[in-house]
DNA sequence: CCTACCGATCGGTAGG
DNA sequence: CCTACCGATCGGTAGG
């Protein structure tokens, strides 16, 4: 089915941010090397050598929808962080988060494009890439500080939260809407079974 | 560095298993699509033409990685599962058998392989693969029925199997040997997170 | 942003 | 398993 070939206008803005959206599913439905920029093209209604007008190359691509990924994420998992609450009311509202980003409609082809096509990027890109993530990192890290202090936990530690993110990002790799469980449930079901008392 | 030139055995057996081991190398490290045929030929000193001699396809090749990581691992968690012991005794087998085929030399780029291309294959293969992983989780919902009936555990739903998982398949993205802790301290600690009695 | 194109590279094959 | 090659496709560009 060919997209609806809607009238040129050529003054439009956002075109990049179409783009931008269109290489996030691609990239995280074919994989980076798997997805051309014809594939891009073709998503956005331009022909084969347009992209390259908002681009100069399909790395600046990968990085400008892992960046995306990442700031908002980051943006959901830090107001959560930021809210008042006991830490498990935190902490809670962290794994939402997190899970929102990754699971709903909106952001979930910018969080699977995160996950695993960063590796394609340059050690330039990738650096700027690690600086983020470090800095989202340390969100969990003091989530997890706060919640041994309330002796919630056993262990706060880097290896803790590791396990965690892999509890968290492999739901990518298994959850369907529609699928039993809201992501509400699944927040719940790994508080309760990362914390001891209720 | 070239790989050195060996002279050329024409009636040497196992070429084919050097094209399998060398293309999960290649497959874990620049993915499905990122890796050339005659990427994998140089590996093995062969000429760019050649694998086709061992495999009719690309895809051909990718499956047989994917199976045989898929095979090796089963076969790994499947002794320990049927080991004698306490329900706690065999999960914490179960869990260092696994992430020794993850991380260990040998068996990580298979593992990573089946992990994040399987997704390559085309539908009769990709249906092939379910079968064997369909089977596969199957030992871990047992073990986690197991850990419920004696009271180690209070939830040994399909969910927990899967957030088990995510936490056990993302030590690849992050684990490096010599990197403080041990696969023995991370099984630990991770039925240490889990489970409840000690 | 399109047209028209380039050089490089890709998976795969015929014939030996 | 090598030699020699094919058609298709790729990322990217010049010029408008």
């Amino acid at each position: 089915m060919a997209a609806s070939r809607r009238p040129l206008a050529p003054d439009e803005p956002n075109r990049r941010a179409e783009i931008v959206r269109a290489a996030s599913r691609l990239f995280a439905e074919k994989g980076y090397a798997g997805t051309t920029i014809r594939d891009i093209a073709r998503a956005v209604d331009m022909q084969s050598g347009s992209p390259f007008y908002h681009f100069k190359t399909k790395h600046d691509m990968l990085l400008a929808v892992v960046l995306e990924g990442m700031a908002t994420i980051t943006r959901a998992v830090g107001a959560a962080a930021a809210r008042a609450g006991t830490p498990r009311e935190v902490f809670e509202a962290m794994l939402l988060a997190h899970l929102d980003q990754l699971l709903a409609e909106d952001g979930r082809h910018f969080a699977a494009t995160l996950l695993h096509e960063s590796h394609h990027l340059e050690a330039a890109a990738r650096a700027v890439l690690i600086e983020q993530k470090d800095a989202y990192e340390a969100l969990w890290q003091k989530a997890l500080r706060e919640l041994k202090r309330s002796g919630e936990i056993d262990d706060d530690s880097r290896v803790t939260r590791l396990l965690l993110m892999g509890a968290l990002n492999w739901t990518v790799q298994w959850y369907r809407p529609n699928g039993g469980r809201t992501v509400k449930q699944i927040a719940r079901q790994i508080s309760g079974m990362l914390l001891k008392s209720r």
